[in-house]
DNA sequence: ACAAATTATAGCATATGTGCTATAATATTT
DNA sequence: AAATATTATAGCACATATGCTATAATTTGT
């Protein structure tokens, strides 16, 4: 077994989507006329995790989608109101 | 400063929510015809987290949620076209 | 009943999502 | 321009999602 035989686990984090649910959050955001804060609040979400999302620094949890879908009182299909782009791993 | 001054920080596994999606999923992959072990080669994603999704073990990332809905080849809309329950944390 | 295929479980290692808190950066208002 | 509000970043601790591999349980087909 030589060494430097490290298996890249290539993760997940797929960008092009997470970038339109960015833009999808912000826009529904705006639209209620809600801050991040706001929203944070009424989600049950931390400030942090909301400003995360919407800058793409993270890849949240369906369960923290679900919460947010709820706090702006829209259904799930109008935040993935968007079309996947094909796919690029990077 | 006590010394039983557990802050619980509560988490966040939406169930009902999860169960829906889980549902969803297999509904679609059934009507596609595609097994597990099919779908986690097409969407590049293990067949252990394929069933951990549809046994509602897990809360799954949207990346993941992403590569599924690309390689069942619906809109995320689909996946998603359902109505969240109101939210009860357990 | 048996074989084969499919689905579910399990355990480990690693990456990372989330809460929490504070602060910085930016935008908005007066 | 100064004050205020909003958004973005940062670091830590902890929980957990994911990959990987193997195996068990269940379903389907013969």
């Amino acid at each position: 077994m030589k060494k430097n035989d490290i298996k890249p686990r290539k993760l997940i984090f797929d960008k092009e989507g997470l970038q339109l649910l960015a833009k999808r959050l912000k826009e529904i955001r705006a639209e209620k006329g809600l801050s991040q804060e706001e929203l944070a609040y009424r989600s049950e979400i931390t400030l942090s995790q909301i400003a995360r999302i919407e800058t793409v620094k993270i890849n949240p949890t369906v369960s923290t989608i679900f919460k947010i879908a709820r706090a702006l009182e829209v259904p799930l299909s109008d935040l993935f109101n968007f079309e996947l782009p094909p796919f690029s791993n990077e």
